[in-house]
DNA sequence: ATGACGTAAGTCGTCCTACAACTCAACCTA
DNA sequence: TAGGTTGAGTTGTAGGACGACTTACGTCAT
């Protein structure tokens, strides 16, 4: 009878769409069940409802989590709640929240022991810097806690080299976006990134806006999500990279040199960012 | 005499203990078989009894097709076998297969796609030098297709500095030994590697083997495991690092600033590699 | 012939239930 | 007191089922 197929379930906490329903008369013990997640003020069962793409279930759960453990409603060391209750508690199957929190554990944020619980590393804070995690550097900064901010020191338009044209997949000479920007945290300077985008995917009036704010956020409203990034790292020592009053007068950089692809796998924007040494951490959490 | 705990269950797939009986006069449809795995030449159920130690079922079919992927049996590109058909091969259960399947995409080197399948990543097979997985300096080496050797250039024994009783967690003034290594790939240097270690956890016999190999060898033998590394990076531009007649003339050096822990989270090392600036490759695979 | 549409098969995502393996603390016993 | 046992709680694995998404293919109207 072919349904118009729900799509993005997404569900809204109260009604999912065709698995309560039956549940109802099972004898479920829950319902308004001694541990009362309705009357907690923390029932975390809505906060999935992200506003529009946001991946699958799973996700949308270890980035709740994460938020969770990051603003310190869990400290380093302490447990999660089990499986179980967290389960309950989002309104997702267990299977969901394993997902979510093998997630968390491969980003090194909390430790899984079996037959103990799920805890959280000793790190798991500090680790906010990480770079592993793909994130546009102003949201990083923000989350560390500071204030972020950009200037446009150039952005025009020229022919793609020989070595931007063979990372970013192009043909021999056509254009591109070069975007210089100075990264500030509370007004200090942090990093100074290189972008070079290919000008096929925007429009004059994206050319504007590239370059106030997040790039990401201009991708996004061309339907381009980042997925995927591959990055060198480099030392580098110069005096031609950096400008401006802040210049440090060292001149010595650790630098990113990363392409970025969105989820078909086509590399979008190549960019360098040198991170002025000293001012910003930079912290790996290595696994077996 | 209470049944020596099967340990390890590493199944043989014929006969689960005290799953099947219960069953049996369910409709549960199998029992003998119809997909009959045992005939078939390729099949992958033996390769997990890992000699000893090897974690988690979920783990063990990681790092098996880990190898595989990174033996070429599945070029860049190319698709997995679907999730239902390596838990036949590897006589494991989807739930299984998918932890594991998790795991490697967690590295980047798979890329799931809903309602596709599970493609090895374009760059998989070239992130062998990626610094998130924890493994030894030579492994690496010797991963990229060079032959690692060392040289001591120092490995006394002396008091802990402040700053290293912090991060090793020791008592003011204890004992470490310092060891100071020239890492060669092929005969050229790549890294100066300066290593802190407890003595306590040590015996003569051992101080002695240290520098000779990996020292993580060592560590095997009285039973500690690395299970983690926090890492801080570093860009360095200094003359004091470096020694001997390869000594670099530029000085730039990109630091890998880390403190190991074994599994019960102890930090048992605490090193500093500095890796010349060019003749090592470091690369990040950013996700989201 | 061509393009739009619907259909069906294949595959990953999620759910449910049950049990095994492990951890830890409380309890019991010698 | 020391040591072993028990039991509750938690993560790991199994098996079956179905929803959601992708892809290829066939059908039909243009």
């Amino acid at each position: 009878m072919s349904t118009p197929t729900p799509k993005s379930q997404a569900f809204d906490t109260e009604t999912r769409p065709a698995t309560d329903p039956p549940v109802q008369n099972l004898p479920k013990v829950r319902d308004d069940a001694p541990v009362s997640i309705s009357d907690r003020a923390g029932s975390n069962r809505s906060a999935l409802n992200a506003p529009s793409e946001s991946g699958s279930l799973g996700r949308q759960v270890a980035k709740h989590l994460r938020s969770r453990i990051m603003q310190g409603e869990f400290s380093p060391g302490a447990r999660l709640p089990s499986e179980t209750e967290i389960a309950l508690d989002y309104g997702v199957s267990r299977v969901t929240v394993r997902t979510a929190i093998k997630l968390l554990e491969s980003q090194g944020l909390v430790d899984v022991r079996h037959g103990s619980g799920t805890f959280v590393s000793d790190f798991g804070t500090e680790i906010k810097a990480g770079i592993q995690e793909l994130r546009s550097i102003t949201e990083t900064i923000r989350e560390m806690g500071f204030e972020p901010s950009m200037e446009r020191h150039k952005g025009e338009t020229r022919a793609a080299s020989e070595h931007e044209s063979a990372r970013l997949d192009l043909m021999p000479g056509e254009q591109v976006l070069d975007l210089q920007r100075a990264v500030f945290a509370d007004g200090e300077v942090v990093a100074y990134s290189y972008d070079v985008i290919p000008i096929k995917t925007l429009d004059a009036q994206m050319l504007e806006q590239m370059g106030q704010g997040s790039v990401f956020k201009v991708f996004e409203t061309i339907g381009i999500t980042p997925a995927r990034a591959i990055a060198e790292l480099h030392a580098v020592s110069s005096q031609e990279i950096a400008w401006g009053p802040q210049k440090p007068e060292q001149g010595l950089f650790l630098l990113l040199d990363q392409v970025h692809f969105d989820k078909d796998g086509k590399p979008f924007m190549y960019s360098k960012s040198y991170f002025v040494e000293g001012r910003f951490q930079f912290v790996i959490l290595r696994t077996r």
